[in-house]
DNA sequence: TTGAAAGCGCTAACAT
DNA sequence: ATGTTAGCGCTTTCAA
């Protein structure tokens, strides 16, 4: 910036000005100066400035779990259209799932003064986070609640929407209905599991926990899950997937299988229609949860003081065929 | 970092030594320091630290066409990966295949003294980067070269994948092979028409125009290009679609259709092998183009002046049933 | 081993 | 309408 103002033979404080477009520079002035701009090629430095300004970088944190997943890419760009809109930018960060680099990245963004923080929680305590919010940074949790720390979060309607997948099959005809989900340490796990669990116990039947399999993080532990449960003594005529991975595992299992079974998955899958057995999910607008929560991320921002939110958003039953499967 | 040097008693300096990792602090002072740090839950401000270094801010800049597309989500976790290796962020944005958005996000980038740049190109005019590229930002371009512009690019091979695919249809038995694109201002696009054309002719059949529908740059386009294909009068037996979102728009038109009709798709699609017709494809590694672009990016930042690189990553094909249906 | 002072690029407050 | 000065939070240089 000193630069250009010894270019265009003009203080640095006007050069400031124009760059700001500040009132009170004749147009002659800052055209001088707009040329010795063009010819330098300056940018201003947004370090500096927010530094100065005792601001933080305008940029938003977003922990997820996977860019590379569906869900979380739709998280992302949801994210990104509500920041894009407040001339906010997006650093981004995978945490797989792990804890220790969530608490990394964090501590990353943190140090880039992020103005605030998206995060899909992993592990169950984030108490380390009361730090930087009693110092000012902002966080939204997404999909799940942060452990041991009240703050605000966007959920989906996790118990509602595995109750309604078990309802559907139950209205086909099934009582022998088996559920793969993810490791129980995953809210959401925990809570698909509640659902499924409720939407038996009000059918009145009771709850064979041997039709049950958690711990499937992937694809290839779900198939094998599947397999399992396929090879019971009297193995299950339907099944709950707990994610978007798990169905997929148990689609290519039922795909090497004869018997015909009947499956609901939970998430959306990309071509689910097209599937040799379309599949049937429990489905919602992933980048709805970005949004919503950027949105109120946003507005504590611009100064909302209330107390936590809990925001839950509404799933809904796609048939297709692979759920009506009859018995 | 002044508030802590006073709650521990000691100057400015001491604290920043610490804080660094810097030798000549006494243990017991580092402990007093350390102490201080945690009461007051101190984060060393990055923006900050960069200025007065004279560094950037230790970030890459993504621009991409759309996050929740699978491809450019995989770029994302390919470079995230790399970047993470080196202590970078990343910060990601879409351009939806805009030009002016494209160059905007750029610009952010820029005041932001992002490290480097990693751009999916749009439009068809890079110069004014030159500008940025002389005030010492580097760029590498991702999947499409950049326009006007000589720079490091990391691509696919566009041409060699669509003729294999082509190949692999005149070696099933067809020969009025159509062919469905995107816009033809997209890099891949033509690239991939070049591979479609040089395949036919190497056989030596006369490319029938009529067979080729460009433009289609999302899968409803695909979709409807297909049917128009499919209700010529002599429609072709075979079809190569140019990407993941074409060859999704063609296996619906294909899957309301009873005459069976070939396929192969560029780009693999998720669940491919359980889709009702299999779907054959030129398949690669996206995440791969992410890794090497990121790669070259940084050793660009630490010093490497050769002339621009142009890296071109392989593609296979990949038989799963669509692609196999013969004459 | 520790500290004081200067300055990175910018803006806020106050001159002129 | 334009310029001067101080200072954001840190590191660098030099001194004690």
């Amino acid at each position: 910036m000193t630069d250009v103002a010894n270019a265009a033979g003009v203080s640095l404080k006007t050069v400031s000005r124009v760059v700001n477009e500040e009132p009170g520079v004749r147009p002659e002035t800052a055209a001088l100066v707009d040329d010795a701009i063009e010819r330098l090629g300056f940018r201003r430095n947004d370090m500096a400035r927010a530094l100065r300004r005792g601001q933080r970088s305008r940029t938003l944190g977003l922990v997820i779990e996977d860019v590379s997943n569906p869900f979380y890419s739709a998280i992302t760009r949801g994210v990104e259209e509500v920041a894009r809109k407040r001339g906010l930018l997006v650093i981004a960060g995978s945490s797989d799932e792990d804890p220790h680099r969530e608490r990394e990245l964090i501590h990353m963004f943190c140090e880039r003064r992020v103005d605030g923080l998206l995060v899909v929680p992993a592990g169950d305590d984030h108490r380390y986070l009361l730090r930087e919010l009693e110092l000012g940074t902002r966080a939204v949790f997404i999909d799940r609640p942060p452990g041991k720390l009240r703050a605000d979060v966007v959920l989906l309607d996790n118990v509602g929407g595995a109750r309604s997948a078990v309802e559907h099959l139950l209205a086909h005809g099934h009582r022998r209905i088996g559920m793969i989900g993810d490791e129980k340490t995953i809210f959401t796990a925990v809570e698909r599991l509640r659902g499924y669990r409720e939407g038996l116990e009000r059918a009145g039947i009771d709850v064979d926990d041997s039709l049950v399999r958690l711990g499937a993080h992937d694809a290839e532990a779900a198939e094998s899950a599947t397999r399992e449960l396929l090879s019971l003594p009297k193995p299950p005529t339907a099944l709950f997937a707990g994610n978007n991975r798990i169905a997929v595992g148990a689609l290519r299992a039922l795909s090497l299988n004869l018997k015909r079974v009947a499956l609901v998955g939970f998430d959306d899958l990309e071509l689910a229609e097209l599937l040799a057995l379309p599949a049937t999910v429990v489905s919602y607008e992933p980048a709805e949860l970005g949004r919503e929560a950027a949105k109120l991320l946003a507005r504590r921002l611009a100064g909302d003081e209330r107390p936590p939110q809990r925001i839950v958003l509404p799933t809904a039953l796609i048939a297709r065929g692979s759920g009506e499967v009859r018995r």
